[in-house]
DNA sequence: CATCAGGGCCCTG
DNA sequence: CAGGGCCCTGAT
């Protein structure tokens, strides 16, 4: 499906903003949904029933941030409010400010601070298209999570091409739900078909209203999450960071712990618990920042030196 | 060739 | 609250 230019404004995001630290994450597994240059990135969303592109430009300085945000569609939009949802997804309006002033002269923190202040978080995924990758993400490897996504992006995805660009845009929950398991399972996804249906079907009847899960505290956030089927404890959590933006740190899951032990202590096989402790010891209610920090600089390194001893560790490129 | 864990979660006892 | 089972793949 092409899609024409719509709109084009300059954004400014709350300084200190980096830019491609803030919409660019090693971390997250490959998937043809979006596409980044230094300097500039691509992605795609559902807005009022339209598939949409999307394009970033960076036009500014970590001090002077300045984003150019293009949108691509058929037809016109409530361009405002897109927009507004936009720099809630990308954190335009969150700044560390806090963490840096207590953390600005940590011996292990300041150099990262430094190379990576203005770093915002960002999940770019609206809630329904970020369960269904959590899905994708459960009990396999980062391989076979890519491989499933694909085949399921070809077959329900909408590849959309805008600004030279050819990227899905996730199907949404009423172009799945009425989809027979058996198909789904045809395409090798497993037992995650059942979830996929049934989150599907509870989203088109309404029980899961993303706007609405927003305004909860995040306990009762976290209590409601947990009620979705085919979502337990980690997914909860990233959940909580991602679409929700109220980053917590209260599980680490059995492939992050391999990586605590060596980033918190330089050795192999401490366990989550001991990791925790660590964790609450050094950064106590600071530490989802910290942990952001420490986890970004692994990453960015990792994808630019291919540290030998990460290798197995990290299933991310 | 068989076995098994991998960026969990559900269900049962 | 612990433990077995789940789809499939590639590593061993």
């Amino acid at each position: 499906m092409k899609l024409n230019q719509l709109y084009s404004v300059v954004m400014h995001p709350k300084a200190p903003y980096a830019f491609d630290y803030s919409v660019e994450n090693p971390t997250h597994y490959p998937a043809p949904i979006g596409d980044w240059e230094p300097g500039k990135m691509w992605f795609t969303l559902r807005w009022q029933g339209q598939k949409i592109g999307v394009r970033f430009e960076n036009k500014g300085t970590v001090d002077k941030p300045a984003v150019e945000v293009s949108i691509y569609g058929k037809k016109p939009v409530e361009f405002k409010e897109l927009l507004s949802e936009i720099a809630y997804r990308y954190e335009w309006n969150n700044s560390d400010a806090e963490f840096y002033n207590k953390f600005g002269n940590d011996s292990i923190l300041k150099p990262l601070i430094e190379k990576y202040r203005g770093m915002h978080g960002f999940c770019g995924e609206e809630l329904y298209d970020f369960i269904m990758i959590t899905i994708f993400l459960q009990n396999t490897t980062a391989k076979r999570t890519a491989q499933m996504t694909r085949v399921m992006l070809e077959k329900y995805g909408t590849l959309l091409e805008f600004d030279g660009k050819k990227l899905y845009c996730f199907w949404s929950p009423e172009e799945l739900v009425d989809v027979p398991e058996q198909d789904l399972r045809d395409l090798k996804v497993g037992y995650r078909a059942k979830s996929f249906l049934r989150v599907s079907k509870d989203f088109v009847d309404g029980h899961i209203d993303e706007v609405e899960l927003r305004k909860l505290n995040t306990d009762d956030l976290r209590t409601d999450l947990l009620k979705i089927y085919g979502i337990g404890p980690a997914s909860v959590m990233y959940a909580l960071g991602g679409p929700f933006k109220r980053a917590v740190i209260d599980v680490i899951p059995p492939w992050e712990a391999k990586i605590y032990s060596k980033l918190l202590f330089n050795r192999d096989g401490a366990s989550a618990e001991e990791s925790m402790k660590e964790l609450d010891r050094r950064y106590g209610k600071y530490k989802p920042s910290a942990i952001h920090f420490l986890f970004m600089d692994l990453a960015w390194k990792h994808r630019a030196e291919r540290m030998k001893d990460m290798e197995k560790l990290l299933p991310f490129n």
